[in-house]
DNA sequence: TGCGCCAATGATAGCGGTACCATCACCGCA
DNA sequence: TGCGGTGATGGTACCGCTATCATTGGCGCA
């Protein structure tokens, strides 16, 4: 047909169909056929028809790297997290993509494996990208990271953790007040002798200061503190509690960082034939969906991910839509769930 | 300074730097700026020494989606998978976006929700970020999501399955090898009355049949299955062996279409003082991090995640790039991970 | 009848990069 | 001395879309 005239394509050209092409089949302009996609109210209902017609006839999906180039909207949101495997901020991940997702906008997701080095070249990566808005699990520390993102003027969300200078809009919750309820709660239930299995980070640090704080406050000796370093493992759970059964066994309580380590001390106790919770209560942290199943079934601080992951989108897209956000901090709080481990 | 005059930014901008600021900054045309970052070894020392100085001065960083727009090339990968929590996919995208971000490729993730609807329309989403390639765990079944992807004609590779008519790349090994293997290694172990846990989902199905079949082929009787639905938790274990033990008590192993599944059966066996394996075998499926600690340590199918992730991120990145791959379907096995629970 | 107003549509000029080709100095070699 | 080749640099025209402003025609109302 005639067509082949009109598609004298470049050598540059991708090949796609493009709106030019819908808009010619159509028999309208480029930036109408635009208005019926993406406006549909500002077009004749004659006109969004046979847009919607040359649409579904050439199978024309927009390219959005163009739109958002043209509109300084990507529609895209980058998340940046630790860890994924096994990780309590899924859950998060998983509601922040959820509810992106049905308003139309995309996730990117990059993983700082724990790394401070690492975390500065994704988030270049993360700013290259030109994102509507930017999930941090954490709070960045000051640094060129902070910098460079403060610089890009990208709509940020910090959240697990809080502080009275976020960069921007901040979801979290005090791990302060987490260890001082859990040292509470610990010793409403009669316990005396605490240890702390924690693996190596900057939050548990201030989880077990405030715990500890609180000990020194009601004369109680310090509790025990075994450091697992970077391993998260249920392995390294049950090593620990290995450990201080042979070298602690005054302990009668133990607060966990994560309920995967939880769940490796309670592995441990029964292979030892501790009696949980008569010899040795079990605090976990995080609330992961199977804890509640364990048999003893697990107590834990249970944070409410999927909210944050909620929260923080709505946060992100209404900044990205020029709505302004307010209060920018909001603490969700956190609860201790009490079952049979205690 | 002049640099206002030179600055008139027009009311499109986004007002951020831009190559052309760099370029300026540095005394040379923009495109000689592009190619001092992009590959330096096109030009001379000088002009690369005073580029850098300006892209450090400016704190530059390129715009992507215009990069990506110009040479058609995003440089962006989009990942599928059902669901992110406590999911056995996730070793593999924690491989796949460590292996993309290291060649300076950034991933995006969609979960369809194990809903096809649902996976349709997240198809047209990612299409219309115009990756350089797409992971998908699973097969695509014939659809309209299956020839839009086609008809875009960005690479793909299927995952964790095995078919011969795959859209275009295959990285996964075949349920039904599994299914059998699992059987003759639990009749190998003096097994005979069988049943099964499982999700309903159709790769677990093919394993069933398969099972099922040697079954037969031995003149054994058939499986029990318990079907959990869509519930992939560790309570749908724990229900599931409760029914099996009250109903079915003459059963003497149990093959999981999960490892938490698994993990539900173990505990439901210890809740009610069943002994592991001496009266009942339990088989997982995953080995997922954990449940090499567990106690009893679980028997289950090993499916080496990571490596799926690693070999998927190459195979496309080299398509990306413009290699072909060869073979395009590759079978990666798996191993029957033998434990304290057979 | 003439005017302003509004809704619908279109023309134009970018967004911020890169592909492609042109230019230019410099070199060795016949 | 002239010529082709080569490496460094630049000019131009896009990639595919949308912001912005201009144009058009129909309408109600004075």
């Amino acid at each position: 047909m005639s067509e082949s005239d009109h598609t004298k394509r470049t050598r540059r050209s991708s090949g796609a169909i493009t709106l030019r092409d819908v808009a010619m089949l159509a028999g309208v302009a480029p930036i109408t056929a635009s208005r019926a996609i993406n406006t549909p109210a500002q077009v004749s209902p004659d006109v969004l028809r046979k847009v919607q017609d040359a649409v579904q006839r050439t199978g024309y999906v927009p390219n959005r790297m163009a739109g958002g180039l043209a509109s300084s909207r990507s529609r895209l949101i980058a998340a940046v997290v630790p860890s994924t495997v096994m990780s309590v901020f899924m859950q998060t991940i998983e509601a922040l993509n959820d509810t992106l997702f049905h308003a139309g906008y995309q996730l990117m997701l990059g993983q700082s494996g724990y790394s401070a080095a690492r975390e500065e070249v994704l988030l270049e990566a993360i700013i290259g990208r030109r994102p509507d808005g930017i999930f941090l699990t954490g709070i960045l520390p000051p640094g060129k990271g902070r910098t460079r993102l403060l610089a890009s003027g990208i709509p940020v969300v910090e959240t697990w953790d809080l502080t009275p200078t976020p960069i921007d809009m901040l979801i979290g919750f005090s791990h302060s007040d987490i260890g001082r309820a859990v040292a509470h709660f610990l010793i409403g239930k009669g316990r005396r002798r605490f240890a702390m299995v924690r693996a190596e980070d900057e939050r548990a640090d201030r989880r077990t200061i405030a715990f500890q704080e609180v000990l020194a406050q009601q004369g109680l000796p310090p509790a025990e503190v075994v450091n697992v370093g970077a391993s998260r493992s249920l392995r390294s759970g049950r090593d620990a509690m290995a450990h201080l059964l042979s070298h602690c066994p005054e302990v009668d309580a133990i607060f966990c960082s994560s309920d995967l380590l939880a769940l490796g001390v309670v592995t441990e106790a029964r292979a030892q034939q501790v009696s949980i919770p008569e010899r040795m209560a079990v605090v976990g942290f995080g609330d992961v969906p199977f804890v509640a199943d364990m048999d003893p079934a697990l107590t834990t601080v249970r944070i409410n991910g999927g909210d944050i992951g909620l929260q923080a989108a709505q946060f992100l897209m209404a900044r990205a839509e020029g709505r302004t956000v307010e209060p920018r901090i909001v603490d969700v709080g956190f609860s201790i769930v009490e079952r049979a481990s205690t």
